[in-house]
Formats: C-alpha cells, structure tokens, sequence
DNA sequence: GTAACAATTTACTGTCGAGTATGATTTAGC
DNA sequence: GCTAAATCATACTCGACAGTAAATTGTTAC
C-alpha cells in the first residue's frame, strides 16, 4: 500500500477551489467540466494515477464525488481528456509550421520547442504516463493512435528536412524514437519554476540533436 | 476499473511455472526468491505495477500468495527488487569500460549499447515505470539516489569524452537528458523479436547523437 | 411567482486486493 | 527415525475506492 499522503479523509468538500467558478449553482456546465479535467490532470501529476481517488479529485474542488460523475463518465475517462488536452496542444505545435516556408530543420526546432512546453505542462503527465495498462482496450486504442499521429509527424518533419538539404540524411524513424523520447521524458523529471524554462529546454534538446556530439572538423 | 484481463481468478495455483524450480518443498531460498522477482518482472511488464495483484504473481509460479510473502516482505519490495535487479545491469554497463583506454565517446557508445539491453528486458519496465509516486517516501529516496548515480555517470563520460577531444563541447547535463530519455524511452515502445535487436537499438541511438541533425559540410 | 430542471449532496453498495493467522506438510540434520 | 526448522496452503480480515440511488437545493424560463 503506497504509504502517500492523503489529505484528510472526511467526505466533505474543503475549501474552494481556484479552478472551480464561484457561484454555487449557476450554470456553465463547459466551463466547470474543464475545470474537473484540470483538477484531475494535476492531481494525476502530483500522484499519479491509481494513487488519485476521484474523492481527491472532488476535495480538490471543494466539491463531492457525485459532482466529478456528473462531468464526466468515470476515472478512464478523466484520463483520457487529460490527454487529449495535452495532445491537442502539441498538434498546435504542427499546424504553427505547417504553412512555413521555413526549412526542415527549422520547422522542428519549432515542433520541438512548443512540444516541450506541452510536455511541461500539467497535461504533459498524463499524455506520458498514461499507459495502455491502465485503459480499457478501446480507449488503449484510440491513444495508440494518437501517439501514432505525433510520431508520424515528427518523422514527416524529419524526412522533408532530409529532402530540402537541412537535415543530414538518417533513420527516420529512429531519429524520431531518439527526438521523442528525449522529449517525453522531461516529464519525469521537469518541475516548474527551477532551471530552464520548457521552452528553453526544447531548444537546449534541438541543439544536442542538431549538432551531434562528434567534434565538427 | 481496467477492464485488464486476468486468468481466471480462482485462487488455485495453476500450471508449474517455468521459473519456480521443480520439487515441492526443496530448500534452494535463494533460486526460489530470484523466481519469485523475475515472475513479478514479467507480470508488472505485462500488465503494470498496479494492475497485478500478488495472486497474478503466485498463480504465475504455480503457487499461492502467502508462498510470495514468504519470500518478499510486500508489494514494494518487489518493485524494488525488480528495480535494483536492472540497476545491476546497468551498473555493469558502466563498470565494463571503466578500465578502457579507448576515448570518452567510444565507452559512451559500449555503455548506450548495453544501457538499451537492460532497459529492454523484463527488468527495463521497473526502471523506468516505476514512479516515487507508487512508493514510500524511504523507497522513493532510495530509487531516486540511484538514478541519480546513473545520471552521474552518464555526465561523466560525456565529460571525459570532451576533455580528450572525442566529443564537441556541450551542456553536459541536458546532452545526459537527452541520452538518457532517448533510450529509456525504449522500454515504452520496445516488444522483443520485432525489429531491430536491443544491441542494435543502441548503436543507432548513438549513432543518432554522434552525428547530429544538422548536415555536415 | 412558479414550474421545470440543472446542479450537488448525502448515504449507500460491491468489489478487489494487500496482507495475515493458523495450521498442515515437508526436508535436513542428527 | 525423530525433531526443529523451513516451506506452503486454507481461509480469512479489513480498508480503500469506483460507482450509484435518491433526495435536496438553487436557478432559469416563462
């Protein structure tokens, strides 16, 4: 049993919230369902996923358990928003260079450094460490094909820079994998507001990448 | 709930593991213990640390959870001793080049070709799956160290390997990041008997860091 | 002002799984 | 053989937590 902290555990909701909007009862249901899902993003960030009980989650509101149900389907479910979110931002970061005129390289630097900052965030836990072991099948799915699509993206970027002479000819797809989990794991080890910034640090990853570590004659 | 699928969950032990040594109540405590890690290993791999019960373990080996406990204290414990069990290997990495003579870049290399043979193995999971988050904070503590003493090694090749001029000059600590993400990452992706060899993996991981994105005039 | 309904709570259920108490059955040592 | 220690099973306890039924309170549309 992980011996983690836990709040206190009496049922009833503490304080409010930051995230939850004020005003009792008044209705904006899309803006309360996001503040759930960002509850949950940093609850899972702060101790993971089978460590977060969805009365965590509810405390962390200032609200009770039924309240989380009436958002959202179940525990599954809040994960995989968090990663969506989390993916959507880095899907951002492609569409920002889709229409460049930049080079290859260039546009991964960008796809680098927004990526970092995705990864940084308080979804960036969630799009890493959501295992398909903790997912029903179809949604194991679904995120496979997701990540699939950041992988396929990345390699793209990578053979167009090899195609427009701004990336040395390589393995595309283990490039990628290198690109990738290099990235990721930033999650395992970035907390805010000490060293780099996120964006910093992608351009500080693009850089070890670009220039390789053999001394350039 | 993971609708993960368990073997039917009557609590008999089941088929004679090929682990657990043949012979009822023989006194080999030491072969005994190594099987039960190893079982936990390979089921953690399979299904993750939180998704295996300690009867998925005992019905693995053919026999019954208090049989685990005789030979394990708990749960964590077992993820610890997954972990240091790939540690090992990964020490022996670093272990293996420390009387080289050849330079800082070439002992980088055989420790990234050995580096992604542990971290591919059943033991690869613990390492890098295995969150604080699911430990004491005493456990926490102790894994964290010995990551640590990973990341200093790394570190300290790549600076040795810059002293004797057989790396470019770089940030040494986010250069260490990189590598490091980039083949633990292995084990989030990796399935034995696809594709390339764990060896293979990490030559072309280092390959991919030797000679950078950028093309070379 | 009030009906209708949206939002939340109180108070449950059921299950799963970690860990244990106890007793049975070997095996090793003499 | 006999005994003490080692090995293993049966049959539990107990807490945590996902998910729900039903009642309650506030809000909005009219």
């Amino acid at each position: 049993m992980p011996r983690s902290r836990r709040s206190a555990s009496d049922g009833r909701p503490e304080s409010p919230s930051a995230l939850w909007p004020p005003g009792g009862r008044r209705r904006n249901h899309a803006v309360k369902r996001e503040a759930v899902i960002r509850a949950a993003a940093q609850s899972f960030n702060e101790r993971g996923y089978h460590n977060t009980s969805l009365d965590d989650i509810a405390r962390a509101l200032g609200v009770t358990k039924p309240t989380v149900y009436y958002y959202v389907d179940n525990k599954e479910q809040l994960l995989f928003e968090c990663f969506r979110e989390g993916l959507e931002r880095i899907r951002d970061a492609f569409r920002a260079v889709a229409q460049d005129q930049s080079s290859g390289r260039e546009r991964l630097a960008s796809v680098l450094r927004d990526y970092a900052q995705a990864i940084a965030s308080e979804f960036g836990w969630c799009m890493v460490r959501a295992h398909d072991q903790d997912l029903s099948p179809q949604m194991a799915r679904q995120i496979r094909e997701l990540k699939s699509e950041i992988d396929q993206g990345l390699r793209r970027l990578i053979r167009e820079g090899v195609e427009d002479g701004s990336i040395e000819p390589c393995d595309t797809k283990i490039t990628a994998f290198a690109l990738a989990g290099a990235l990721n794991w930033i999650a395992h080890w970035y907390r805010p507001g000490q060293g780099m910034s996120p964006a910093e640090l992608g351009a500080a990853f693009m850089q070890v990448f670009e220039l390789g570590l053999r001394p350039r004659g």
